[in-house]
DNA sequence: TATGAATGAGCATTCATTCAT
DNA sequence: CATGAATGAATGCTCATTCAT
């Protein structure tokens, strides 16, 4: 067997496995770590149940690495935001408009997270979870403190904006995911929370953009 | 047996079947559909897991009757709220008010109806639950309308803003169960999303009533 | 329910493990560890598969019992001919009696030892009986010591003298449970290995005797 | 493809399939049929666990592949232990000796037998070996009865006699295999349950002899 | 009523076997 | 030949539900 095809092999492969992936993390969302079934993940992925463990060792480790998936997801899209050019308060939009975004092209990452807080998934990923908790909030938090000394978010705890900004972008996933016709808020809308009653910047940009998608910007 | 001691043993029977739908709603809160265990709900209730099939008929029934325990509360809260006096907004904050108390109280009326929403549930909790939706969406909104026209909420699609209202509130109500220690935000953090950027009423009297405890303030 | 009913109870579950449990060991000492399927046990108890797990946590916790079991019968037994009447030998022959006998009547007994040497067994069971090994050959060792010093057992090292008894009962408890209807070899045959070749002692009397029945003879 | 070529791939062929059939021995004994596992044997071989299935139909095929050279390595034994010059004890003493040998060697070679003795193996090969039975049996009884008439071998049933010797050497095949640290005990010893009381030659030379490896001798 | 023994459908997982490459 | 991806039957285990006591 030459190299071309070992490498087409191996990579084949990989492109089962993500496809594995994908399939799980939206019967995962859909349906919560307990009442997925492994025989609905491996019918969304088009293979057979048996071929599941040929690529993760078990339920739990499916829903691990989807969960693990999502976090880098995240980590990912936040370092982009951190080096945008432009005040915190147009990074925070950026952040918030790409957010949107990965709700409504892939609003599985973030309800698949809703599900790993929940006591449905096994206590090992909770665990796993509640140890990133910190990279997830604090990025956030930062940009928010940052755009507060600026006047542009409202004053007040960040942590508490924060948490709040959050409640409600996981609040839309599952109305997201559930019910998939039914549309999202304008950023605007998402933002009043945050942004302060009397704005010092009128322009909020929006964001037009961009080819971001993938992995990077799914969330 | 005499009247009076079967008067007894009927209320003793409601009292029970009411600890067995409280252990329920938390158990469920908690774990969802799926991964809720009726010995988990028995233990919860501290009976065996025999007798709570003589209060319901199945699993399934016992988590309808959750749900419809939780959507009669909420059409009591806002019928309730309908006749307060006072302006539009001060009717939306009163509901507001109650429902992050209820937030605070029993977070689990809340969340089981996110857990409801996931196809996690049984199809039929699911169905009965999407007939309600119109009852359950449409006062909110109105109400909403109302306060719109007044000019204390921002423009926009009132459906618009309930659902991303509503989102943000069991966002928090999963928070809030998986974290019982977390703090929730103040009200007029919650109440950003609605409130138009220049009041035309400074006053937000927040609601610092009353007895409301119970089945009915409870959501 | 009264205190009576409550024993009878009790008793009844402790009746219902031993049918388990005498139904593993049987279908253990047939089959293998591996070989063995829970509903096998479960259709020789004359059970649902499901209740056995209500008795043993497992197919591995279930194995470990009947073993542990009959470690503590052989431990008995052992017990029971130290403290015979009567000279080294004459206890050796009583020992070689009734392991005679046990092979007889129950010798998935011993040939569940076998198995559980085997790899085929899990490897916790496996571990738990290494460290139950001294306990279970010393003694046989101690006492072909004995009667070595009185002549009665020809010379050499009394562990290679114990191993290869051992090893013929084993054997011969195969052959026992695999073809029930085969006899077994009498006593003064298989006493051949220890004997002297020239008996200080003419007497062999063979122990004719009695009641060893049950938990204690059955090794 | 030159002849050459072709009769080294016919040999070659038929070494990797001697080293499958010897690696499928090895784990058969250690694990029983049902516990050996495939791959377990694969590994073993140094091959792919595909590959197994291009040199035997499957695993049952395979375990019979076993059992049959063992049974043949057996009848070769016993026909040249036939054709052996000097006494019947001899030829006893000699074909004991052989089996030690086998037993110091290639334990798996018997202990594969216990193993489908036991209803852990397919049914199949169980009812092969019981055809084989005779084939086994007889030439040892033969061999003891001769003996018995030279006043060599205590008196008795020889069947008796060759069931309770036989018992011992699986017995010793087990320890030899599961621990092949222990030590055999030595031929006299083995011989003591054959051996008449007051043996009319004191010879018993041992068989000091020679090359007997491979396949023949291995038993 | 109240308990928990008993049942069996359902699910995760393993592994022999097949087959495309 | 050789590999390992792919399949699906088989098996241990869980848990909702029933029912005798």
């Amino acid at each position: 067997m030459c190299p071309r095809q070992a490498a087409q092999l191996e990579q084949l492969k990989g492109e089962r496995r993500r496809a594995v992936l994908r399939a799980a993390r939206e019967v995962f969302a859909r349906k919560g770590y307990a009442a997925a079934k492994i025989v609905d993940i491996a019918a969304a992925a088009g293979i057979s149940h048996g071929l599941v463990h040929h690529y993760f060792p078990g339920k739990e480790a499916l829903f691990a690495a989807v969960i693990q998936e999502t976090v880098e997801a995240w980590e990912t899209l936040v370092a982009e935001v951190r080096q945008q050019p432009g005040t915190p308060w147009e990074r925070l939009v950026h952040l918030c408009s790409r957010m949107m975004r990965g709700l409504y092209d892939e609003p599985e990452h973030l309800l698949v997270i809703v599900h790993a807080y929940t006591e449905d998934a096994a206590l090992a990923v909770r665990d796993g979870l509640n140890r990133y908790q910190r990279q997830i909030d604090e990025p956030l938090v930062a940009l928010i403190e940052e755009a507060q000394r600026d006047g542009a978010v409202t004053p007040g705890p960040p942590e508490e904006l924060a948490r709040a900004w959050m409640a409600m972008v996981k609040g839309l996933a599952i109305g997201r995911v559930m019910n998939p016709a039914s549309a999202l808020p304008p950023l605007e809308l998402v933002l009043r929370i945050l942004k302060a009653s009397y704005p010092h910047s009128e322009t909020t940009p929006l964001e037009p953009s961009n080819e971001d998608r993938g992995r990077l910007g799914s969330l």
